[in-house]
DNA sequence: AATGAATGAGAGTTCATTCAT
DNA sequence: AATGAATGAACTCTCATTCAT
């Protein structure tokens, strides 16, 4: 007997997923209450049940969705053979950086309350999240191969550095330790990259 | 009333911090009762409380403890003028490293309960591990000031780039991602320095 | 989401009430646990918290509920110009007794748990406590005012000596020191009237 | 091996007593610990159990104590043939009374802690309160006897609302609801009797 | 007599999840 | 699809009392 589901129950699913991401940013995942994700979506207590499993399941979703966007653009640049080493890896931190910029909740939600908390979500998401890591390390791998960049470091540690580096941005911003703003987001992505590529050495 | 502690009240005292660390590190904080601790430890549960105000006070010291180590070596590295700037953040990344290696329970409590934790414990603690992205980015600064290190890319954004590659791979042997061996240490710490320093792109 | 309650939630909030006041009058407010209430009233635990914010809510309300009546009988005595003042002192006296005599739980949960309780809930209500003092005390007031009463003695410190004498009566009774019959409630009615305003001086 | 108790072991038992009766007019008793006694006693946590058998025998103690010496006067009054029946009742008030004046700490606590407590102390010392009730019944029968008062309201109901208009008195000097100087304690006596001999009805 | 470390039972409260309507 | 009443397990913290020294 499934049905297919309505555009207006489709909506209110929508809604009481933004509702939680709302939620979830403002007092975090474990000092919110389902009630809470209610109130702010304007629904009852049990309607967050009749469209989701459990608590857990709706920060999995929120996670899961905006991270995999992110696993696209990375395959993505790894594809593109129009672009440098530099240009991919720009390309990738530009994504995330923007989605910062566009949602600072989804992404405060996505580093806070997942990717960083090793013990629950973080582990139960590490295949994913590694997923990332193995990107960005593909993205150097190839570029060793190419002569583009220097095969002396690994890259899977290279990925993990690069990746350590922009999560550890985020959490500057989200806890207002940096300015976030567009000339800034634009700033940290070319930082960033000729930090990792060019390195802090005094240039000859 | 208040008198000197007794040493046998000190070890009584430091056997639950220790039991904490286990407890802690084997099923985290947010998934171990005072009990766990109590018994871990071999001591009635009301003794926690007679030796801490709460179970959030047993984790604030366990991290205290260490993160004070970690802002002692920063500071020694970053007023040692023997040594260049690679090798300022060689030893701070050692220490870190090292610490791992002797008492990898202890850092994967400060990192994965601590400073990754930044709805709870990591933002009551903030200004601590502001304190060393601030000691390590000053490493940069001074670096910078006698030419030894590129100026155009700020301090502060070095220190945090090169904090959270430190992060991520503890993070990553936390999770035996990677191997963490004395030989895989040594290493990690030679190539994040040269990763940051020199720089991924290719020798001309 | 506020929403009309139902009158089904309506009796199960009653339900609960209602037991509560059996078990603190049994058993006594500090003596008995927020489960002897559910079990009491055939609940589940948490419904009690679903129904009212902690257990000294429940407390409050029985007293508030209960004390209102009473303050305003004291205001229809107060107000009623066909009766003297005897009369007006009688009909306060009288609900407090018939209030033990229909729901003797109530009263003792009232007078013991609440009004006696100086450093707890007695101090939390000291303001309607005192409303039921200062009522009767501008009953006398009155009556002074209009020769019916003498005018050397305060009314503020009748009022108290009015209202300790029952409270005193009443926990004879709550404590089987005198009985409390129908005959004996009508009795100490007219004896405390008699000696408060007649006098215990034999006449002459 | 009883030994008889030195000189100073009396004086350190007493300043734990006298330590108890200021915390607990001040925290009141259940508010405050067997820790917070000895602090105030400036003795170790652990001598008040050397002197008393619980923190309840601390009290009862107190109670007792003053309580007897009340109960003395009573049955002083009640045997003195050379006061009238308002006389006796005065000194007795009085007696009360001026134990407030000179030590309110010890009062509010026989009375906060104790007589009003009618689930714990209260009921613990039902006898010896009953004591003091029947002690004025007893003075207010003997003048009945004489002729001195009326008869036909029965002693012991007189004895009842005589000493709960004290109580209430008390609590309304000990929760500052009524001045209690020098004066207004000699005035609150005479009231007091003249309420309840005189009676409130106006002069013919 | 004196100390304070050690014990452990006890209770209020929270909140994710289920379910009847 | 929608509601919110109902459930009950989980867990921290308190503190009177005991005991070794």
């Amino acid at each position: 007997m499934a049905t297919r589901p309505t555009a207006a129950s489709v909506e209110k699913r929508r809604a009481i997923l933004d509702a939680a991401i709302r939620v979830f940013a403002e007092r975090g995942f474990n000092h919110c209450r389902v009630s809470d994700i209610a109130d702010e979506a304007g629904v009852a207590y049990g309607l967050v049940y009749h469209y989701f499993k459990s608590k857990d399941a709706v920060l999995d979703e929120v996670f899961l969705e905006r991270w995999g966007l992110m696993l696209e653009v990375i395959e993505e640049a790894k594809a593109d053979d129009a672009l440098t080493a530099r240009e991919k890896l720009a390309k990738v931190a530009t994504f995330i950086v923007e989605s910062y910029g566009h949602r600072p909740d989804v992404m405060q939600v996505v580093i806070v309350e997942v990717t960083r908390q090793a013990n629950t979500f973080g582990r139960r998401h590490w295949a994913k999240i590694q997923e990332g890591h193995a990107g960005i390390a593909q993205i150097v791998e190839d570029a060793q191969a190419r002569g583009e960049l220097r095969s002396d470091i690994p890259a899977s540690f290279a990925g993990i550095v690069f990746y350590g580096g922009i999560e550890q941005i985020l959490t500057a911003w989200i806890f207002d330790l940096m300015p976030a703003g567009p000339e800034d987001r634009r700033l940290a992505v070319e930082t960033l990259v000729e930090t990792i590529c060019g390195g802090l050495d005094a240039r000859p």
